[in-house]
DNA sequence: CGATTTAGTACCGAGTGGATACTAAGTCAA
DNA sequence: TTGACTTAGTATCCACTCGGTACTAAATCG
């Protein structure tokens, strides 16, 4: 499943489904190729096959099955996650578009399964892994960054305080360019810099989902 | 994957591999059955081999595949993570024992992958899901529940902070009832019990592993 | 009884995080 | 040209969090 940042919304791919199955649109899928391919090449095949470049980050949410039968005639679907940088068109034709999530087509129980699956481990992922330098050019401002992280993470930041925790950690480098992007005062342009790592152990955060 | 806190350690189920196998350790684990049943239920299944009662806690880690075949001629492997509660026997027999995660039998790789997995996924879920809850008897010193966080995070944790976290997040609620276990004084015995949830949305945390 | 062990609390000081408000620098339209 | 508007970036303040230290409480052991 592949998402990307898209007009303050996160997005997710859809191709088109064959004529006679139930739902018109579906999430991009193959069967497995021979064995010699790991779980993660097919993986990316299946992203190529859809989009004009492999995507800049990739992760396994894991094994899906359910009483009937997929589609394709497989019982088990291995659902990964790959993010792509913003701005990626949809593959060329017409067979796939991006939607938002929170407004998706119909699907099948499972791909549903499979999308709320991508976007809980998307946000869980989000805190430890550099998800949202990748899909942002080399260079990029901070207003980018943090509409990225708002989009992935699904609601809004403070900006001082996103700040602060960004300098903070060491992650990002200011260039000596600025922006300016239609009305507003211009930008500095940072890069994705990260330096030194201080290993916070905290504790426990009881944040409990009832 | 079966875990336990045991011995102020955490501690994985492995079961005596079959005379031929190159290592001499394995987890348990066992090809799906009839397609109707659910990935889970499979994974009860095999927990309830090994083990007296099924696990309290179950949750997939992802489905692992390498070159080479699995032992069984098997060349993917759906993995789960299950928590039995504290002071729960390795199965009848002598064909399962529990090893602390710390010093580990030889594994094949496939398998050290999974458990590595596990324990990163048991800790990931740990502040979402009341785990640490499921693994004790319904009432609990607060020392009891400490050591199991303590176990499941793999470091140690101060008092007050995690008593602050705990009653400020309603989980507990105090019995009328005190154990005295040996010496030292005597401590009061809780039950889990939460109220409310307060949707602490928290901004981002750029604890980034490089 | 005193030493030891475990449970539980109080206090303090450093640090965090969010609200508000401010300044800076650009565009746009009258 | 000037003033309204928009976006970028900073400063200050306050409430809260977290972890260290130190304390009290209540049991056992010698």
């Amino acid at each position: 499943m592949l998402v990307t940042p898209l007009d303050r919304h996160l997005a997710v791919l859809l191709v088109r489904a064959p004529d006679g199955a139930l739902e018109r649109w579906a999430l991009p899928w193959s069967l497995s190729e021979r064995s010699d391919a790991t779980l993660e090449d097919t993986a990316v095949r299946v992203a190529r096959s859809a989009l004009p470049s492999a995507p800049v980050w990739l992760e396994q949410t894991g094994a899906f099955a359910d009483g009937r039968r997929h589609p394709g005639d497989v019982d088990l679907s291995v659902a990964f996650v790959g993010a792509v940088p913003v701005g990626t068109l949809s593959a060329p034709g017409e067979d796939a578009a991006w939607f938002p999530v929170s407004e998706l087509q119909p699907l099948a129980p499972r791909q549903r399964a499979i999308v709320s699956a991508a976007v809980e481990s998307v946000r869980l992922r989000l805190d430890y892994a550099p998800v949202a330098f990748r899909l942002l050019p080399p260079t990029f401002t901070l207003s980018d960054l943090q509409r990225v992280y708002e989009i992935l993470i699904g609601h809004r930041l403070h900006k001082a305080s996103f700040r602060r925790a960004l300098h903070g950690a060491s992650l990002v480098e200011a260039t000596d360019e600025w922006r300016s992007e239609g009305r507003g005062r211009p930008a500095q342009l940072f890069r994705h810099a990260p330096k030194r790592r201080r290993a916070r152990r905290r504790g426990v955060r009881f944040d409990l989902l009832p």
